[in-house]
DNA sequence: ACGATGTTATAACTTTGTTATAAAGAACTG
DNA sequence: CAGTTCTTTATAACAAAGTTATAACATCGT
């Protein structure tokens, strides 16, 4: 009997309806007002349970938030692979980066708490999430949806559209802090509207994407934009 | 006697040298472990005094923040002013984003918090602090350091290098919301390397430049940046 | 079926923000 | 200068939250 082949007893299978019930309403209390609004003794009371059982699920309130980070990364991971892999890679990579964008709009709570590790403020995760630990929060860098960025500018690469001499990581760093700070600046409520917001993530957008594109893919992002592709 | 009139009485000298004590402290606490760390009767025993004298001051620990929060807008703005109007506006404007950027590096915990608000999260400062209360951050348009920002982009319109048929403050705000993306990921400690975020962040910058600037405008900057001004 | 293991409920402890209250101090008024 | 009034402060009490200790409970493996 090998040490890995353990069955899905009862007890197990409690578990992780215990832990998925706790997720849940946790998740909820995060929608509505922010990870300081998770207090474990309403949310123990919510589901039915006591304050113990966070704790012997996810170790304390370090390890909940933590699985919440652990799902929101899930989640904008599905919304980046959700998107179709475009055969002109210029408009994948706009479709990526809109995708990023209505992720944000749609889980604001949880984008907030992605990015909220993201600030030397909270140490919350930091020091609880295995990947997370110790590089701060380069190892997004291995994440998934970043995976996807990649491959879209290295495709981009490949066609000639983007310089071979710069390396890769460097021009999706380029393309996702743009992304990133105009998500940032939108969920802060700066611009009047949604539309404005919109406006202003396109015209961004394509800013910084000509701006790191060669001459041969200048003349590709035209001919895409004329046939209205890049919509 | 007018109502406006006070003398610098002896209470008044003390309100004031108490207000001072306890930012100072506040904002030590506030570098030392974010604003989490802030607790306000470590924070009266520092100063010396008791918890009501937050209370007397700030009228609590929210509007302390917005006190600090305060402080963190005036180095900003102090930073962005210091700043010299350069005769070419885009020599300006490229030194406007490296002085944002310096300002994020050396004051990380204040530009946390300048941005934590921006977050749908921190309630705290949203509700005190007057200017912020009612458009959640959009009041930030009208903050001296966005101005500096809006100038020098109608600079670059007017001598013909961006377009004039965009609102120049859909470009500031593109230009800003990159910029502010790159410190993020920055103070996210996402770069390996401080030189690496260089790198990225004036890759960064220069591509959002380029792609946002009328044909007049790329060839001003080829220019520039071949007489070593752009450095 | 029973002992070992892990889980939970209850309660206590610690810390934190906030409020009530009474004492102390300063400013104004005559 | 003396008395009154207003503000500020220190102390203590309160409420809420995270964490921990403990004992009862349930469950699994043998």
């Amino acid at each position: 009997m090998s040490l890995d082949d353990r069955i899905d007893t009862a007890t197990d299978r409690r578990r992780t309806a215990q832990r998925a019930a706790l997720l849940d309403a946790a998740s909820e209390m995060l929608m509505r007002g922010g990870p300081d609004a998770i207090s474990l003794r309403k949310l123990a009371s919510n589901v039915g349970t006591s304050t113990m059982a966070v704790y012997t699920a996810f170790g304390g309130k370090e390890g909940l938030i933590a699985a919440l980070f652990e799902e929101a990364f899930d989640r904008l991971s599905t919304a980046q692979n959700s998107v179709p892999r475009d055969k002109e890679p210029l408009v994948w990579l706009a479709n990526l980066g809109r995708a990023y964008r209505r992720f944000a709009l749609e889980n604001p709570s949880y984008y907030a708490l992605m990015i909220s590790v993201t600030m030397p403020v909270n140490e919350t995760v930091r020091h609880e999430h295995p990947d997370y630990s110790t590089p701060p929060a380069r190892a997004i860098s291995r994440h998934s949806s970043y995976q996807n960025l990649l491959e879209a500018i290295q495709a981009c690469v490949e066609e000639g559209s983007m310089p071979a001499d710069i390396h890769p990581a460097m021009i999706a760093d380029a393309f996702w802090a743009t992304v990133h700070g105009l998500c940032s600046l939108e969920l802060a409520g700066f611009y009047r509207s949604a539309d404005d917001a919109g406006e202003g993530f396109a015209l961004t957008c394509s800013a910084v994407l000509k701006g790191l594109l060669t001459p041969k893919g200048l003349v590709k992002l035209e001919a895409l934009a004329s046939a209205g592709l890049m919509a």
